[in-house]
DNA sequence: AATGAATGAGCCTTCATTCAT
DNA sequence: GATGAATGAAGGCTCATTCAT
């Protein structure tokens, strides 16, 4: 209608993306995206084959977003030690989930899937969530002097990640504790708080060769 | 009456907790509940006005049960030292959410809560975790040696607080990791493990008086 | 529940009557009047077999109502010329239609049976409209110098009857015209038009004996 | 398609049209509509936005036709003299309203506004109403030699006006009076009683120049 | 490739009525 | 005689999906 294509495609996508995570997946009519999109009530089925398959294509979409943090928080520590590679994955992650302002639907839309689990969840575990525990447990493992499947290890990494999770509430809630901001001040010294109570926490594990 | 021994909003009541957690209110229709519950149609409307009512009462149950969590937790630590009282207060609360069988249902419901906020959340907000973050943070400040306002210590609470949350996680999850396991010995082991990081962690912001 | 006894009936019929006129049958539940009328929610069915019985209850008590007024439509002009008793018929109905305060209800339930026919028109319009035209046909006559049964007679007095329900639309309507006051001067102006323009019209169908 | 004549936003407008004048708003379902329109429950909701939106587009299209007759009723008594035109407007009126067949549907909708107002009727009073008051003031100042905004010609004129609605209720009626013929003989004879009550009750209030 | 009118299943809610007490 | 908890039928409406164009 408007330029045709596959640019109607896109724009349904992206539309879906953001009102998915706004208001989840129950919440949004096919309706609601098409017209937000400027695109016709049967693009969703035409395109996407239904609602599901648009949910699913959204999720693909974030999938790979994820996965492109997950390398950018392996590059921001490449070459350092172990723990300046904790050091820089956390650091990243901090800003990501603080949302310097866009991708922030991204996690929303996880903890929607992690709360109401669909089948895309076992996609996201796979290629996200697992490459994610196995690079930090090998970070984690070189620090506390461990091997990498160690179970202590494993607990310590999921220890590490779960901090992050506290930053997303605080950001849908009414703030429970200190720290709404996002100003680049704060997002550091939270950085840096999860940051050093992890590699104290981790450091307790410590195994002496 | 159908069975004759629960009364009807009861048998209602408790359908529907189950039922919102298990698959989410928006998944759950006004039928279904009644119908498990051997109740009309219009029962739901009868006694709690309506889908949006049940809820509601579903959620003050809910909170109901979380605020006596909180008392066990902190009843569980009494006359013990700091650290003993954390160790006291997250051993039960791994124990909780692990779920020793009942109750489960309301961590589900709360993870949907904190994924897709209804007004239900300020309530819980202010009647079960401020109060158990204060507790938290009083428990914290006195091992930190610092005021339990301290923005550092308020942060390693969230930190605490938060690892709680990665069980959930693993529960409602394909098992990222290990620890899907609910045997006594692994949930100790959990326990232990979160007690052990988390005491090192804070004692990595002590302060030296 | 407060006296017992039959009052609980005369609450609950007077304040269907009022309800039934002001919104009309179809948009008051049998919950709204049992509320208003400070009765229990199975006092319709137990004191009337039902909404259906409750109305015929209410037109039954509107048509001894409206009998009345034929009656003292009747005796306002007792022994009186045959101009008068037309013009103390015209001013009591007036005075009635406009309502001095009380008794309002009926024209609007009237106006709603007339719309909306139920069974019940049938005894309003056996024990209440026939009698007033047989009234009116028998002065109107004697002004014309006809037969009551003569269809000119008719005709004259559903003229002069029809006048009247100008009065509630002017009541029930944003004013089409002038004369939405109720005071007793513009109310007696109304009456005195009716008045004059139905004699004018009567005596011109007037036979020479 | 079932049909494929008329269009289904046309076929379920008309349908209404007439069920709602059968037995009123509150007595038809939409089901009831759409299934005797041959189309889809969801096609009033589609088309309409709603039952209201459709009684709003029913009342649009019975506005139009009787501005129509309005219309008609001034034709029918063009480059005549005020005796003419008044005459003229009885009778078209007479004539619709006693139905020649079809339109009837539009004054059952009409008796059922005036005794039920909902916002449509403002509608009414401004587009058919008034307009039609003004035309029958003017001509009846022209008659009684005063001026259209007089009080009396006013009145004179729902004088006239009213006497039409004892036709309609004369139809709706198990007959008081004689006339439910609706032979070309009566409704002439009808228009005919009309006009000469209400010129000589007119005649009753000229005023000599 | 894309549209929008039309569909039908299903949902929440309302309401007159019933029945055990 | 009177209550109020409980019922079931039905209503308006939403929404993902389809189909002819």
């Amino acid at each position: 209608m408007v330029t045709g294509d596959q640019e109607t495609r896109e724009r349904v996508l992206n539309t879906a993306a953001r009102l998915f995570a706004e208001r989840g997946v129950e919440r949004v009519t096919v309706r609601d995206i098409c017209q937000q999109a400027h695109a016709n009530v049967a693009a969703v089925n035409y395109h996407f084959g239904g609602k599901d398959g648009l949910y699913t294509a959204v999720m693909e979409l974030a999938i790979g977003v994820m996965r492109s943090t997950t390398e950018a928080a392996r590059d921001a520590g490449a070459g350092q030690s172990a723990e300046g590679r904790l050091r820089a994955y956390i650091a990243t992650f901090v800003d990501r989930v603080t949302g310097s302002g866009r991708d922030t639907w991204i996690h929303h839309l996880l903890m929607r899937e992690l709360a109401d689990p669909t089948p895309a969840l076992t996609l996201v575990v796979e290629q996200v969530l697992k490459p994610r525990m196995e690079y930090l447990c090998g970070t984690i493992a070189e620090i506390a002097g461990r091997l990498p499947d160690d179970a202590v290890v494993v607990r310590c990494a999921l220890s590490v990640q779960s901090q992050f999770h506290a930053l997303l509430w605080n950001q849908a809630l009414p703030r429970i504790a200190t720290g709404g901001d996002t100003t680049p001040a704060s997002v550091a010294a939270i950085a840096e708080h999860i940051t050093a109570f992890s590699l104290a926490g981790v450091r307790g594990f410590a195994q002496s060769r």
